[in-house]
DNA sequence: GTAAAATGTAAGTAAGCGCTAACATAATAT
DNA sequence: ATATTATGTTAGCGCTTACTTACATTTTAC
């Protein structure tokens, strides 16, 4: 059976499932969707459960901003803030299907939610405290809770996000998104910094 | 037709929306946890549908923090903020229900959806950043845009509460939520007084 | 105490769902 | 060229769903 043909039926998952939710999408439509006949979908996948399944496992691994960690160690802190809330918004919207169908789905799948969410923000998070904490060694930084600091960093950008991306009404958005992150950054900086 | 009998409905709705989301919950089933048969909730409301709409109008409502308004003024500006975060998140724990199906019907109903967001949020985002205006021009607070103050001060909380409730293991939670949240509070004061 | 209003019971309809069976056709490999 | 593999077409099964019909029973109001 052709790889292709399972891409096809797993991309045309992920959109659906995102637009209309699990039950609110039929296997019908997906293989509409990914142009093949609904026959072959279940010939390649068990049941519509299981394509759910790959298609979450298959999106939901992170290529890390981790990589971004040492990179930092050569910028100002502001810079590297700055850097670091771009690059996670910029993720946020890439894998905006996978956060939607993570919202919505939540009562279904519990468990493969969660997945999501810790493959997506645990390891953010971590990342993000660790270079507090390192900062804090550096006498760079006041004495805080760097993993608090972390979630506060992250929180205030994942909430802001979820209201532009799902929320906001098309008029208000992007208005002034970049102000709004140096805004953030700054409150931020004031108050983790020395 | 009675009154109760129509209350018992829109609330085993609201719990059972919550629980399975919109199509997951079966009128049968809605009927069944409010007590009544299944034909009694046709009689009072037309279709599923409609049931979903009252529910969601007769919920979204919000007795508002606005309230709290006045007190904050003899309050130091750590006491308010504290307030404020304490009151925010115990009015989104009353309202789990409701927060659970703004995230998981977007899909189905964005209209309604954002319409309890912004009867939700918005107000308590002006209000929020209104009582930032005024300690600015009382010059206890420095020169920052305070509407995006107010929302990354509640955007931290909002997306905390999220972690918490829909997301993070029950073993993790509320380890040190009270902590956390005065971590938050006391970077967001040195972010943002003179 | 009786009429009216509210609810219950039981059976069923029409439509849509996930999924399968049987067979035909196209693409691929050797 | 032929065997194999991947897909298409069509029809349908068994089940569940939202919603209805017809009638019996209970509750309420005056």
């Amino acid at each position: 059976m052709s790889k292709d043909t399972r891409e096809k039926i797993l991309d045309a998952g992920l959109r659906l499932f995102s637009k209309k939710g699990y039950l609110g999408s039929t296997t019908k439509e997906i293989a509409k969707a990914a142009g093949v006949a609904e026959l072959t979908l279940f010939r390649h996948f068990a049941s519509k459960e299981k394509l759910f399944e790959e298609m979450i496992s298959r999106h939901s691994f992170l290529p890390a901003l981790k990589v971004l960690l040492p990179g930092l160690k050569d910028m100002s802190y502001e810079d590297a803030l700055f850097e670091i809330a771009k690059r996670f918004l910029e993720r946020l919207s890439e894998r905006r299907e996978l956060i939607r169908i993570m919202h919505s789905e939540i009562y279904l799948y519990p468990a493969k939610v969660k997945e999501i969410y810790h493959t997506f923000i645990d390891e953010i998070l971590r990342t993000l405290a660790s270079y507090f904490r390192d900062l804090q060694g550096r006498n760079i930084l006041r004495d805080f809770n760097p993993e608090a600091g972390a979630r506060a960093f992250l929180g205030m950008f994942f909430s802001f996000f979820n209201s532009q991306e799902f929320l906001m009404r098309k008029e208000v958005r992007n208005i002034d998104t970049e102000k709004v992150i140096r805004d953030f950054i700054d409150i931020f900086i004031r108050g983790t910094m020395k």
